[in-house]
DNA sequence: GTTGAGCGTT
């Protein structure tokens, strides 16, 4: 891979611009991120004069058939003004306007978080790394001239800029937040991470990284640890990162999938217009939402009712049971059954079906066959990082993992409510309407995000998680995701399926037979600081509040 | 001397 150094103008900080196989620059890739350029120029060493970069059919081609681009530093050319002073020539006013625009986005930036002792000078010195830093200061306060914990920075570029937006900032040993001053923190318009689905845990980010970089600067890589099959690379360019999207690409040998990290907003209305609103058994800490759009929150840290039972309308048993209204999982109490019941057979219905969602197909489990209990003592393997939130059992995890069949997928009209504290930011992508709650998946919740991203049938559903990382980069996913890091301890949820024909949100603390969710303890769940002690149902980590909240998540 | 969401004495 061979890397042209590009400024816009000669003595600018240079970025590295990837070349093709051929040895030839892409005049599109010098566009994206020099807008309005259309060729390059260098100095010539020699004979100190400038020489221009040939170009033919979108290319750009080295100076140097042997020795390629060389080490010399590029500078864009852009379309010469108007040499007849007219001003009605809108082309070339607008390729200059666009320019213009370009230089000057840069804007003061806001530093938040930063800690108390950091002082403008080594507030400088960090974002220095970043490009020419013309202005950094710290807000203190005048009498004791004390900081106040955040302070403003401007780059001489937009590059610059750009770099800081797009990345995670550990300053003085916090993580620091920075945007654009009054803004809701999002640094682009335009997403600039992407989703790397169908990874394989051989690809590190080093590999990603490298990867990547060939279409433009990576400016982040971020694989959700432990592995969840999939993760997010960052580019500078928006337009690089937008350029990727939909495709295939091959990296160590695999295939990903290469989609919008970006939640797609309000597409999953839930086509199937269920709002049942039946919660089955205690929530433990959850409530089970209903929402007005027909989806029902019932998994993740609702926000609201921690910790009670206050909505457990139907209350009663002791079966945890996840239950979104649509497609039960493992089901159980009123308009739980005739849900799908993984980890079983979808026998586990009769009684009171009352969500009439009993046509679905199964997951087809290898294990935990129709009538089998099949008790997960451990939380969402996967979905916690150990640092910080804990909650990651030691044993457990996802075995015999079955498979999904698309048309049972299809068929199944499971839920895909991950969690959130206003069911926004979730559930999105979701042409088909299909509902899918990964949370309470009897497999690998990540091997299904990858897949259905890749089916496009629904977003980065698992984007809600604790990362261990406080701060970072929160830009632009917090504010869709809510804020909050939800979406764990969603596994309780047993098979069971066959057990069927109890009552189900009775008062069965056993729950055999009666409830596709059988409440396990958490004996896997260690952490003590989500809340989740052992033989406690399970689901108490979700109503833990800031405990299992990372102070701003950053993800995506 | 403590704090931790915010938005800058221009």
């Amino acid at each position: 891979m061979d890397f042209v150094q590009v400024s816009e103008e000669e003595g600018d900080e240079p970025i590295e611009l990837p070349a093709e196989e051929d040895g030839t620059l892409l005049l599109s890739t010098l566009q994206a991120q020099f807008p309005g350029s259309c060729g390059l120029k260098y100095r010539n060493m020699d004979t100190k004069a400038v020489r221009g970069v040939r170009s033919n059919e979108g290319r750009l081609f080295p100076p140097s058939v042997d020795s390629g681009w060389g080490e010399y530093i590029y500078f864009c050319v852009f379309p010469k003004e108007n040499k007849r002073k007219s001003d009605d020539n809108l082309e070339n006013s607008t390729a200059k306007t666009k320019r213009i625009e370009t230089r000057l986005r840069c804007t003061d930036l806001i530093v938040l978080g930063l800690p108390w002792k950091t002082t403008e000078d080594s507030l400088r010195e960090y974002f220095e790394s970043f490009g020419e830093v013309l202005m950094a200061q710290i807000k203190k306060d005048v009498k004791s001239g004390q900081s106040k914990g955040f302070g403003f920075v401007r780059f001489g570029s937009y590059e610059a800029q750009m770099r800081v937006l797009s990345n995670r900032h550990l300053i003085d040993g916090r993580w620091c937040e920075v945007k654009v001053p009054n803004s809701k923190g999002m640094g682009h318009q335009v997403p600039c991470k992407v989703f790397v689905g169908r990874c394989t845990e051989d690809i590190n980010s080093d590999d990603l990284r490298e990867y990547f970089s060939k279409f433009g600067e990576v400016t982040d890589v971020f694989i959700p640890r432990p592995f969840r099959a999939f993760s997010f690379v960052t580019f500078l360019d928006p337009d690089v990162a937008q350029s990727l999207c939909g495709e295939d690409h091959i990296i160590k040998g695999v295939s990903v999938h290469v989609s919008n990290a970006a939640p797609k907003a309000e597409q999953n209305r839930n086509h199937q217009g269920q709002s049942y609103n039946y919660n089955t058994g205690n929530s433990f800490g959850m409530h089970s939402y209903h929402h007005p759009q027909g989806n029902h929150i019932n998994s993740g840290r609702s926000g609201h009712h921690r910790g009670n039972n206050q909505h457990n309308a139907h209350g009663g048993g002791d079966n945890s049971a996840i239950v979104n209204s649509h497609g039960n999982i493992g089901s159980g109490g009123y308009g739980g059954m005739g849900g799908n019941n993984f980890g079983g057979a979808n026998s586990g219905g009769g009684g009171y079906n009352s969500s009439g969602h009993n046509s679905g197909g199964n997951i087809n489990r290898q294990d935990g066959g129709g009538g089998i209990p099949y008790n997960r003592p451990n939380n969402f393997h996967g979905m916690n990082q150990p640092q910080h939130n804990g909650n990651v059992g030691g044993s457990g995890g996802w075995m015999n993992r079955g498979h999904l069949d698309m048309p049972n997928l299809q068929a199944l009209g499971i839920n895909s409510q991950g969690s959130s504290s206003s069911n926004q930011g979730q559930n999105m992508n979701n042409p088909l309407g299909v509902g899918l709650n990964l949370n309470t998946l009897p497999m690998n919740p990540a091997l299904v995000a990858a897949a259905l991203n890749q089916w496009s049938m629904l977003g980065n559903q698992l984007q809600n998680q604790n990362q261990d990382q406080q701060g970072g980069n929160f830009l632009s996913w917090m504010a869709q995701n809510g804020g909050h890091s939800n979406a764990n301890n969603l596994n309780n949820c047993g098979g069971g399926g066959g057990g069927g024909g109890g009552r189900k949100g009775s008062n069965n603390p056993n729950n055999s037979g009666s409830s596709g969710m059988n409440k396990v303890d958490n004996s896997a769940c260690n952490d003590q600081q989500n809340g989740c002690a052992p033989g406690n149902s399970g689901w108490s980590n979700q109503s833990s509040g800031s405990q299992n909240s990372v102070d701003k998540s950053n993800f995506l």
